[in-house]
DNA sequence: CCTGCGCTTTGACCCAGATCAAAGGGGCGC
DNA sequence: GCGCCCCTTTGATCTGGGTCAAAGCGCAGG
């Protein structure tokens, strides 16, 4: 079955085309791909999936924010993953999932059945090829979330945060859009927290001082103005260089 | 070119074979890895490479442990990634690494030219199709790290790196092999701590706790008796099913 | 056998961030 | 416009783990 790319919903039609995961494939690719997926969406705070739950289609973030989490049975929380527009859900290979998804604003996925999904991968090697570079990024991206998690103050996970979103936000694909000093955030203070390894009356904290000294100022609590990015940086501890932190 | 598997070293002699690169090739693969592969060797306390540098090419540790680990300037460091035998080092695709790679024990590397490695990772689909599962598998394992750097406790700390070091020295092929109970450190305290996101002093007062309260028994301090597992497991603060941890 | 050195343990004290508690907002339904 | 509820901020206090300092301890070299 072959079917025509302009009357059919493509990848192409998605917006997140720069990253996902058919980035690489040509036309002839896209239809195959195509023809098993298909569009799921989420309303705010609604359970996307559960530790445990059977695993059968595999996704890619079309809009909005979910999350990735790891919950002892006393409570405490640590966030693992951030799922912006255009990363991954699932993988390959694997029936159960790890983790809870949850979705943190409404959320759009681009979903494909996991079987057939793996099928086409042994036949489509840029998807192959994708994926591992995906994983590869997401692991360079972990690598930075635990040295925040084990070495960095409050004040500089709060900073670093903040660097991460920005970059995240306004480079979406390496360019930057609109207005730099403004940075909507797409998460409560109690998902940052959970995301930081602290409390959300330490973040709150931390906000109240950033803004005290200048480094930022708030609109609201979901909005925040950078009047430097480079004053930022420097509250982030990261080194001059940066380096990717997600 | 072909050579005989017989005559030449190959993949197949690795003691690693279970879960290194080659696992899923056939002998006519084998010798195609074989033609661009070659062994090299680092003392204990030798830096293999520097965050920064150019990384020509990629490996698989034979034997021995090496640590991956972030620094910044002001001298915290969190390991990032601890390296036993089968993992493998550095990413096709990315030609500068993002970490200090260090020997903590001598270690003997299976090395691979990075061009010559993408060119065949093209032609062999199981290597690619095993180098995502690698990547796959580390990047649960880097998140349930990011749960212990988060939101455990020193102890709770403790207690998971031994089941960890358990779990991996004594299981290495899913199997049980020799002595449960007796478990032999690879690392100092120091490197225990930058696992950990704690410091040395902290990392030796809780096992002196956990000596103290009968969980484990030490032997000179790189060897620890663990009279039971259920109970060192219970200290860890993980979940029942527990998972993999790396 | 002694000495020196590096790793580890122990002790005393301190502080960043957790915990417990209460007081703001701000948006939505009525 | 008025409550109500949820999220956030602020305050007061506590504590786990960090910091600073000083002993052990094991072993390599003389």
């Amino acid at each position: 079955m072959t079917v025509s790319l302009a009357a059919a919903p493509s990848c192409s039609s998605c917006p997140i085309r720069h990253r996902a995961v058919c980035a690489r494939c040509d036309d002839d690719e896209l239809v195959r791909l195509n023809e098993i997926k298909f569009y799921k969406t989420y309303a705010a705070g609604q359970t996307i999936a559960m530790r445990g739950d059977a695993l059968d289609v595999v996704a890619s973030v079309v809009s909005g924010t979910a999350t990735l989490e790891r919950a002892i049975e006393d409570g405490r929380t640590q966030m693992v993953g951030l799922l912006l527009p255009s990363d991954f859900i699932g993988r390959p290979g694997r029936a159960t999932l790890q983790y809870d998804v949850t979705a943190v604003s409404d959320v759009t996925l681009c979903c494909f059945q996991r079987k057939p999904f793996e099928a086409l991968l042994i036949e489509i090697p840029h998807v192959q090829e994708r994926l591992l570079e995906m994983a590869l990024d997401e692991l360079d991206a972990a690598r930075d979330w635990m040295l925040l998690l084990g070495r960095k103050t409050a004040r500089e996970k709060i900073a670093s945060l903040l660097m991460l979103m920005a970059k995240r936000t306004m480079h979406p694909d390496g360019q930057v859009m609109g207005d730099t000093s403004r940075l909507e955030l797409p998460i409560s203070r109690e998902t940052m927290a959970n995301f930081l390894g602290l409390t959300i009356e330490t973040v709150s904290r931390q906000f109240t001082g950033l803004r005290k000294d200048g480094v930022i100022a708030l609109d609201g609590n979901r909005v925040v103005h950078i009047p430097d990015l480079e004053t930022l940086l420097m509250e982030t501890g990261d080194d001059s260089d940066g380096g990717p932190l997600i």
